[in-house]
DNA sequence: AAACATTCCTGCACGC
DNA sequence: TGCGTGCAGGAATGTT
């Protein structure tokens, strides 16, 4: 489930672990990702120190010495693990561990991505924000640019169901299909309500949830359903926490009618329809 | 064996 | 008409 909260705790995990290592060489056993990785990206990371590590949206941004940055997305089923002697694969098949990076101490991050849906990429750190990738995305849900006078203006005169405009990654970046199912069910709104009906007390409570949510999640370290991995090989236990999604039949947590799961924008959706409106 | 955590692209409908 | 925008649908892929 690579979403905001899993990339967020990669980010927190790496940038204790690998900052101030210097990549001493790379290897891409099989670079078809989303887009080719680039033949270059060995040559333009080897030798470089890892300075810090970011995280914009859902994308993982590996900062280097020399001003280039190694741009990482996870797509559906892609993890990032920082392995030294001793590290646990857990439910990573090894056959999946696509790119390398041997670290200076021994250690390795190992991107490994069944689907390949992921993304990897060399950029240099001032050409970043202008990215293809980068350039549309909307706000941080979790900056201040992230608040309900904006979600009202921008939802305003939209027939899409509010689900879809909440996943959209240029209205917010970083919610994806399970923290939306999550954050609408404590907002009280069905994820089918088209965004315009949506009233501002809505608003503000879809607003507040998404924030609450997301660092939630991000305090437990992501939600695991099947193969994803921290960059420790560990799971997340936001799974337990979720009240709706995957639910489908159980009962509700607050009224305990029978949790529906509906089809939204061709991804599966869950609602307590007496609890959300 | 149908479903799926992601994003990208196409094409249609609509309004100015 | 032509253009931009919004929206729906499909595709990429391997696993369970």
């Amino acid at each position: 489930m690579p979403e905001l909260p899993e990339v967020e705790s990669l980010r927190r995990i790496l940038a204790r672990s690998a900052a101030g290592r210097r990549m001493m060489s790379a290897t891409v056993r099989e670079g078809r990702l989303r887009r080719a990785v680039s033949r270059d990206l060995p040559a333009a990371v080897t030798g470089r120190t890892v300075q810090s590590v970011g995280r914009r949206a859902k994308y993982l941004l590996i900062e280097l010495s020399g001003g280039q940055v190694i741009m990482v997305h996870l797509g559906m089923s892609g993890s990032l693990t920082h392995r030294r002697d001793g590290f646990d694969p857990g439910a990573l098949d090894p056959r999946h561990d696509h790119v390398e990076f041997a670290l200076d101490d021994g250690s390795r991050l190992v991107y490994n991505d069944p689907r390949r849906f992921g993304l990897m990429k060399v950029v240099a750190r001032s050409h970043l924000d202008s990215t293809e990738e980068l350039k549309g995305l909307g706000p941080e849900p979790l900056g201040s640019d992230f608040n309900a006078a904006y979600l009202w203006q921008i939802t305003r005169g939209r027939a899409a169901a509010i689900k879809n405009v909440l996943m959209d990654q240029r209205v917010v970046a970083g919610v994806g299909n399970i923290y939306a199912s999550e954050i609408l069910f404590r907002a009280q709104v069905r994820p089918t309500r088209p965004a315009g009906k949506v009233t501002r007390a809505e608003v503000a409570r879809i607003v507040e949830h998404t924030v609450q949510v997301l660092r939630e999640a991000i305090g437990r370290r992501g939600t695991t359903f099947r193969s994803y991995r921290d960059s420790r090989g560990q799971p997340g236990r936001f799974a337990e926490r979720l009240r709706v999604y995957d639910r489908a039949g159980k009962p509700c947590p607050a009224c305990t009618t029978a949790i529906r799961s509906v089809i939204v924008g061709q991804r599966s959706s869950f609602y307590c329809p007496r609890c959300q409106k």
